[in-house]
DNA sequence: TAAAACAAATTGATATTATCTATATTTGCA
DNA sequence: TGCAAATATAGATAATATCAATTTGTTTTA
């Protein structure tokens, strides 16, 4: 027995006619008249009195009909379970958010996406990629806001945009004269990188072609903050890498170049467990931050794409 | 979504296990696990989280999984309510049956069936041929104990034995000193055939190659009783054709006489409405009855079934 | 740390079967 | 009796469930 059966008979007993239910399940009537009579065979009993015109259900007949109809009912009932279950957006869900996104982009989406989505809760956290990862897996928190790939095979991964590292120099430096720099021009300068744990960290020193336990400048960063090596690097002290979000109110400042194609971005993506079932979320989400960001940021372009891992 | 489909995720929530769970359900592994996420993919949904050891269904999935549980429950009792109902023989069925079966055959088995199947409660109606064929038709009949073929598509027959007719001859008939007759030596005699309505008429016309319309006796039979024919005949008034089960208790009777092959005989068979559905209620009627007539009635010989429409 | 053992996913081939088109048969009706 | 509508049947095809064999990935053991 099947369930295509069982609509099959369903439809035929609505109809009472084969061509007429045939066509209400959009198949041909050969195909609806054989099922039938196959599941007849099958239970060993005849469902429908073919004597009669119309055609009518036998006794057991309308017993197994009340009966399919039912459990059909049921069926339609699941799958809306699963959907609802997908598409609500209602309860409070955590959000994690890397320390190098979050005072930027976070005032772009949340406001708006708050006053949209009333019932829909967020606990924010901001966490570096590794402890976010940590906390999707221990499903502490729901959904991610990182950058990609983890090449994690429990983390499903839905790419929002690429965000363009930018060089931040300071003043006097030998290529503020220049329109757009390229990596290897900074190659033997000092660089002032992020603490450890900052997934920018390893962008910013990939980008720089340093290893990871160089420091030049004799002394170490505590702090986590773009916003701490901005101000470093207006004080004279190097320069450093700062990711386009953070800059964006700066458009005019000579200090900020861009690198020329292929310009390094950093993929900055949805993330969360491949069990995560609440795709509405996910899509809410997305599309908030997606009418927030600048537009050239979702655009194919002749960029690179850095890996932190 | 098939039903194939729910079995496995919910043999796959049991065993927590693809290859156990595949075993239960009788499939290799790669069976069950192309359908769990070919129902994966359907719904949208993980149903399970295979990063798990041992692999455990995700939260949607227990939803998912509960409904399907008793969706397959749901399944199982409508096949329940269709072969119960087969089966099941509590109850009152009308039994018809033809006059010229009635008083022999019903007290062949009917005692030891009652005794056996006290729950089954039957009302037997003697009705001819037709009207019994109307009476099932119209489902005031159930089952009818009856001479076949009929002809009718919406009967079922299942044929139940062959009983021979027999010639009852009268004292002085001149075919007395012979051991087996033939059809052709009563050709031109008197025969003694029942009134109109009865299929052992047609049968024994038929037989005797004589016209529906002939009555050379100049009376009316108005008794439609074989009982009354042997009476008669054993008045001297002609001879008449009886059926074997009549004449059971005669069996050294010099003036009945048999048939020489290929024997003519009718067959008696059960019928009923093709929709009837209770299997068992024939199966038990049918054994009652093979068990107490002559079991060469049952055996393929050399004889030849009379049509009588 | 390598090897062994186990679990699940993948692949390609095969068998099954649901479905289709075309046709035959049956039935009801003028 | 012939026509039209409804259903059944037949043969071909396309979809797919299944399997055996293999690969990949993970855990356990030596």
């Amino acid at each position: 027995m099947t369930l295509v059966q069982m609509e099959y008979v369903i439809a035929l007993d609505t109809h009472r006619h084969f061509v007429k239910a045939s066509k209400s399940c959009f198949v041909t009537q050969p195909t609806l008249t054989m099922q039938v009579k196959k599941l007849e065979g099958e239970i060993g009993t005849l469902l429908f009195d073919r004597g009669k015109k119309p055609l009518e259900p036998t006794q057991i007949g309308k017993q197994f009909i009340e009966k399919a109809r039912e459990i059909l009912r049921e069926v339609i009932q699941m799958e809306g379970i699963v959907s609802e279950e997908r598409f609500s957006i209602e309860g409070t869900f955590t959000i994690g958010i890397i320390p190098t996104l979050a005072p930027y982009l976070l005032p772009l989406f949340l406001p708006k996406f708050v006053q949209k989505n009333p019932k829909t809760k967020l606990i924010i956290q901001e966490l570096e990629s590794l402890e976010m990862i940590k906390r999707m897996k221990e499903e502490t928190v729901d959904v991610g806001i990182i950058v990609t790939p983890l090449l994690e095979k429990a983390i499903r991964e839905i790419p929002l945009f690429y965000e363009p590292f930018l060089a931040y120099l300071p003043e006097g430096h030998s290529l503020l004269n220049k329109d757009k720099i390229t990596a290897n021009e900074l190659n033997d300068e000092n660089a002032l990188i992020l603490s450890e744990g900052h997934c920018f960290r390893n962008q910013s020193l990939k980008i720089c072609n340093q290893n990871l336990k160089e420091n030049t400048l004799g002394f170490e960063y505590q702090s986590g903050s773009i916003e701490t090596l901005k101000r470093m690097v207006e004080n004279g002290l190097g320069y450093t890498l700062v990711p386009e979000l953070s800059v964006l109110k700066d458009e005019k400042n000579p200090n900020i170049k861009r690198f020329q194609a292929m310009e390094p971005v950093r993929e900055v993506s949805i993330a969360c467990l491949k069990s995560f079932a609440k795709e509405h979320l996910i899509e809410i989400l997305r599309e908030a931050m997606l009418d927030e960001i600048p537009k050239k940021f979702t655009k194919k372009e002749d960029n690179i794409r850095v890996r932190w891992r």
